[in-house]
DNA sequence: TCGTTTTAGTAAATCGTTTTAGTGACTTTT
DNA sequence: AAAAGTCACTAAAACGATTTACTAAAACGA
């Protein structure tokens, strides 16, 4: 058992020990006017007819005395907070946190930080949660696979959001383009019968996804058998619901040789349903997933998928915020309304040739 | 392809759009002084004397001008930011997303909201990035699975710690239960020859999993061979490292029936190591994982494991931190150090009785 | 030597609240 | 009729920075 013991002070009384010294402070101190420290500190203009001296008195003691500026002050007198706001469905399913990873990792350098709220799929949290955020002062809203249900006129960026709306610009997928491997991947190894699992109407890739690869599918001249279409039910991020939409299909007892999940989980859930109906993957049904979560390649069969660059999509989302933020006066019609993103067709196991 | 299109302003300069109506424009519409609206909005005893004619009035306009008072100058004037710091190692492997649904859940209640940052297990960021959320002024900390490395008074609470700190609140899992749960499970199968898979170093858990796994073992009898045993390495939460792992206890052709394994993700990557080298799970070698991810139950095998309340831990260490700030002066020696909730055993289909 | 420029600063306003300490005008009590 | 309340409010300070508009002295140029 560690034994690391620190001693911190006795009681929790004393508020001024954390918020620290003052400009006020640090002036008096010096015999110095608020007005010269903060010229120097910040490097303003004002501060070039300070001799280096003086300059450095001041900044040894801010040193010293261990000076940050209030934070609250500060960003009051600016009308900036240094924050976005990341609305999210929900955090556990790995989705959304590889997005906040690259959304982190752009906005740390610049000293921004966010916060976070989850909406749960429930429409008055839709709209609650980024009104909360505003009054909050966030500088931008970055919306991860939610749609827009709040006015603004925050910079918004969304990543996997297909909502066309003016001065909002959404990170996605190039869709065509996963469409078109995904089917092609299936349809070279031989398949002709093949299954979908469409998404939960809530989610913002559903659509998009589903018109992409019913396109895909007709130019190969493949038909889309409505019995070998499910759709996933029920807001839960677990592998169940792909299990249940799995489900459905087998009950339809249409025969098929290959899946095309909406995305890993349920391709995951949909395995579990071929193999208790005694088919086994990828011998009898390949199964393609969609994302390339992590565990994707340590499944058995290791999942082939079509991979998502998340943590790339967060960085651009969150790069895309701070330059709207960086330039004044911008003409919202010049705003791009899409970014696009490449997929990648990662093949592992559970695809295989049609048996002959 | 939604055409969901939205008017919004022509261009952004109008920062005030955002930032709404203040207390002195609302103040200056009704011809009264600042103070009032303040007293009345805030029901201060001082609004006692006003009529409740003159507060309707107020409320009135608060409401048709949807006045919100500024959070900046409020969080100046209260020394109070309504904002708590989350520090995790990193988002996306879903243990740090569960506990942060758990932390939200209670804060959204009380208008609270959080800040987070991952610190990559690098030690530049451990100390950094909490420093960074006190410049903020956040009002309490709340550490995932993270090493406390930096000096505050403010509370700390954390998941899955175990630093002893004065003042400082470790909600942990009670760790001698689940190794009784998990030894105890793999010994009434009839394991005798049981491999372990420890965490990494920087794996708060690591050290008391370990010991209270070696306890339990002890107990009943079981030596613990080192050819058994192997340690994880690598920062990357992806069953690759449990892979490894198991590679290398392989390599040491030891037999063994059954392998305890750090956690799901790790005894995902061993069930692949297992099953390259034609060991069948659970009828060669049973396998028994740790937290209870989303994903275990859909593994094939399902996954046995010993579940982590990750939500609830998260909404204890929300509430604590809460409430030791709703008591001022509070003294360090009575915060208590640890609070404890309880592991589950979920039996699925990777662990089995021993071969006779 | 007078006028201008440079040097070395500072006072005060401002951001938008909250809160303390009042101020007059009425009303009630004795 | 004077003293003591109550009623309906308000002025001003404070939180801690930034920024604009100054001042007073020294140095410089003609």
């Amino acid at each position: 058992m560690s034994e690391n013991k620190q001693q911190i002070s006795k009681n929790r009384e004393s508020k001024t020990s954390e918020t620290g010294v003052s400009l006020k402070n640090l002036a008096a101190h010096l015999g110095l006017s608020i007005t010269s420290l903060s010229l120097v500190l910040n490097d303003k203009p004002g501060a070039n007819s300070i001799p280096q001296e003086t300059k450095d008195r001041i900044f040894r003691a801010a040193e010293e005395f261990n000076y940050r500026p209030n934070y609250f002050a500060r960003s009051l007198r600016a009308q900036k907070s240094f924050t976005l706001g990341v609305v999210v469905p929900e955090l556990s399913d790995g989705y959304s946190g590889m997005v906040l990873n690259g959304v982190e990792a752009v906005l740390a350098k610049e000293g921004y930080f966010y916060l976070t709220t989850s909406h749960l799929h429930r429409d008055d949290l839709l709209k609650h949660n980024p009104q909360m955020l505003i009054e909050r002062q966030v500088e931008g809203i970055i919306a991860v696979d939610t749609p827009i249900r709040f006015p603004t006129n925050l910079p918004v960026v969304t990543v996997s959001g297909h909502d066309k709306i003016n001065g909002i610009t959404n990170v996605v997928l190039n869709h065509q383009h996963a469409a078109e491997l995904g089917v092609g991947h299936l349809f070279t190894l031989g398949h002709r019968q093949i299954a979908f699992i469409k998404g939960q109407d809530f989610s913002s890739d559903t659509k998009i996804r589903w018109e992409t690869i019913s396109e895909a599918a007709l130019k190969r001249g493949l038909k889309i058998e409505p019995k070998l279409v499910a759709q996933l039910e029920g807001d839960i991020p677990s592998p169940e619901v792909g299990y249940v939409a799995m489900k459905k299909i087998l009950a339809g007892k249409k025969p098929f040789t290959a899946v095309f999940a909406f995305n890993d989980v349920s391709a995951i859930g949909s395995i579990r349903a071929l193999e208790e109906s005694g088919l086994r993957v990828p011998q009898d049904v390949s199964v393609l997933g969609f994302d390339d979560i992590y565990a994707a390649a340590f499944l058995n069969p290791a999942l082939t998928t079509i991979r998502q660059p998340l943590f790339e999509m967060g960085k651009l989302a969150a790069q895309t915020v701070l330059n709207q933020l960086a330039n004044t006066k911008i003409d919202v019609a010049k705003i791009p309304q899409t970014l696009t993103v490449e997929p990648e067709l990662v093949i592992r196991n559970s695809t295989a040739a049609v048996k002959k």
